[in-house]
Parts: structure tokens; C-alpha cells; sequence
DNA sequence: CAACAGGGAGAACGCTCGTTCTCCGTGTTG
DNA sequence: CAACACGGAGAACGAGCGTTCTCCCTGTTG
């Protein structure tokens, strides 16, 4: 098996485990069982497990961002890819095993503890952010909308990680249009 | 020493040492040397650590709530009422060692794997929307209001821990005060 | 064929941790 | 004083886990 091979398959493991399960939860064994990768490639691959969360942080960073812009840029109209992006977060919500943000529930476990993971996910939260500014930058609006934007995604992604509801998508819509028209010109 | 007393002086170690860095990262053995509660009292007093777990977020819960609405409370009106809990927000991440808000992390590092915390996150939550709506209702304004409020304040909260600003407060209030102008008769 | 590099299976190691147990000292009660 | 309940200190136990090591098989190269 390549190398590159046994890479994904054992990213593949850590993020359906480490996501579903919390990440001290899960085991190096348990990714060698759900992968088929031995205990000696995966060492050999990430020297120790906080590289390997790292890693799984990170591509599933460019994976989400992907997604999102994928089908926000389905909009011509800059004006409608705001509201987009909230539809986007309803469809995210509603797939199945669904449990909240996973940098925010990675923050919450290892942030205190974990020098990479906390830089992990501040970068995505920046990164994620700073698409919502170019997006608000593009249809014209002020730029402090941006940090309201951002505080309604955050705030949908952790209540429907919590109670397991895709409605908060729906309502941080709502307010984001609100917000615009507020303040738009 | 009393038995109340080594309760409290139990929890007080566990809230300090679970909020800090985490519950998983926390051992009975932390704990006891922390408050100076043998073990065997620590296991007479919570027979698990799950249950030490959930009465430290059950006490945080009815103290936080009491610090919100005393500080909301001072205001007569009930229209300023609402901006008050996004300045009592300001204050809160302000503190020394703030980490964000402990539902939410506790959640994220154990939602998965423990029901008895999974229940205290939903119930801290639910109580904390169910005061935002009676401060809505209070003021006259409409009820769907509500969620957005919450949505802002818990994408405060967990943005204000991410990055260690508590400018997250100042722009959910400001975002709030839109909202409020947008809805309110 | 001979030598060897690479990798798999899984045992082993050392540490942490939740939980329990042992031993001992102290204070209280009759 | 005698008997005993209570609790503290910390050892002990058993499980889990991150990480490494051993042993063996296989395929490749000269």
C-alpha cells in the first residue's frame, strides 16, 4: 500500500472517530482498526497523535472551506451569497452524525493543553472569518458587518451541535438579513 | 471538617481545575491535592467522577445565572435590560483565566461519550434562552427575537475564548441593538 | 539462491488514572 | 481505660493508552 494511501486512509479513521467520539476518547489502536494501517506506518506517517489531530484538523479545513465556497459561488449575485452561506450551514447541520463545529469541540477538549491544536483552530476560525469579509466586501455592505455575520454562524454551528437542531441555520439567516438591510445602503 | 464544607471546598478545586484545562486532563488525584480532600472523602461525597463532573457544572450554572441577572437587573427598563447581558458578556470574558464558556467546552470534550454532561450543557442552555426570552417578552418585543439573541451571545462566547478578546461582546451588542430597532413596534 | 529492506501483527513497556484498600492515628462514648 | 467509628495518607490494583520493539513473512535485488 502507498504511502500517500495509507495517509488518507488513516485520516479518513482519525476524522470519523476523532470528530464523532471527542479525541482523547479515541485510541491510536482504534484508527489502526478503522483504517487497516499498522500501529508502525501510522508512527512512521505522524510521529505522535497530536500530529496526526493536527493533520486531520487541517484537511478537513480545506475540505469544509471547499464545500462552502462551492456552493456559496453557485450564486452570481453578490448580494444573495450571504444568505448562502447560511443555507449551506443548514444543509451541513442536517447530514447525518453531525455533532457541532469540530474545531470549536476540539478547542473545547485540548485547547488549554494542545499548543497545535488551538493554533489549528484559530487558523480556521480566521480563515473563515476573513471569507466572510471578502464576501461582505463584495456585495457592497460595511465592513463591521462581517463580525456580526461571523458571531451568528458561530453561535448556529454550536446550538446545532447541541441540540441536534437545524433550525438555528434558519434563524441566523434570518437576523443576517436583518443585519443587512439595517445597515446596507 | 465538615462534610458540606469539603463539598464546597471539592467543587471549588474541580471548577478551577476542570475549567482551566479541561476534564479529561483533570485526576481525582489533582483534585484532592487541590482542595485537600482526602480521596476517600472525594469518593463518599461523589461516587464517580462523571458526578463531581456534573455537580460542578450544575453549581457554575445557578452562580452564573445569578451573577447574569443581578447585573441585568439593575436596569429599571426592560428595554435596556437586553444590551446589559452583552455587557455583562464584556465583563465575563474580561476576567482572569476566562476560557471560554464551560457548557460548551465540557460539551465539546465530553457531549459524545457522557449523557449526565450532555444533560447539564442542555439544560445550562435552555435555561439561558428561557431568561433571554422572558427579557424579550418583558420589553414588548417580538418572540423570535429570542433566538437570535441567543445565537449572537453563544457565537460571542465562543469567539471570545477562541481568541481572548472581549470585543466579541461589544459587537453582539451592537448587532442586537440593530435587531432590536429592525423588529421592535 | 542469498541477502536484505520493508512492513504487518501484535506483544511489550511505561505511564496515567479511576477506584479501592490498608494501615494508622485520633477523638468520642460508655 | 476500652472499644470503636471516622478519616487521612498513600499504596495498590486494574484498565487504557501512547509509543516502541520483536518476530516473521514477503518481495526485490544482485
Amino acid at each position: 500500500m502507498d504511502s500517500a494511501v495509507a495517509r488518507e486512509k488513516a485520516l479518513d479513521a482519525a476524522e470519523e472517530l476523532f470528530y464523532g467520539r471527542g479525541i482523547r476518547s479515541v485510541g491510536m489502536d482504534d484508527i489502526r482498526g478503522a483504517s487497516g494501517v499498522s500501529l508502525k506506518r501510522l508512527y512512521q506517517l505522524f510521529p505522535a497523535k497530536e500530529q496526526l489531530v493536527v493533520a486531520y484538523l487541517e484537511r478537513r479545513d480545506v475540505r469544509w472551506r471547499e464545500r462552502l465556497t462551492a456552493s456559496v459561488e453557485r450564486h452570481e449575485d453578490p448580494r444573495q451569497r450571504i444568505p448562502a452561506v447560511f443555507d449551506w450551514l443548514a444543509e451541513w447541520f442536517a447530514e447525518d452524525g453531525f455533532r457541532g463545529c469540530a474545531w470549536i469541540n476540539s478547542y473545547g477538549e485540548l485547547g488549554a493543553t494542545s499548543e497545535g491544536v488551538a493554533t489549528q483552530v484559530r487558523a480556521h476560525k480566521e480563515a473563515f472569518r476573513s471569507y466572510l469579509a471578502s464576501l461582505v466586501s463584495d456585495a457592497g455592505l460595511p465592513g463591521p458587518l462581517t463580525g456580526q455575520l461571523f458571531l451568528l454562524a458561530e453561535g448556529a454551528m454550536v446550538t446545532a451541535g447541541i441540540t441536534g437542531s437545524t433550525h438555528p441555520a434558519a434563524e441566523a439567516r434570518k437576523a443576517a438579513e436583518l443585519l443587512i438591510s439595517a445597515q446596507g445602503h
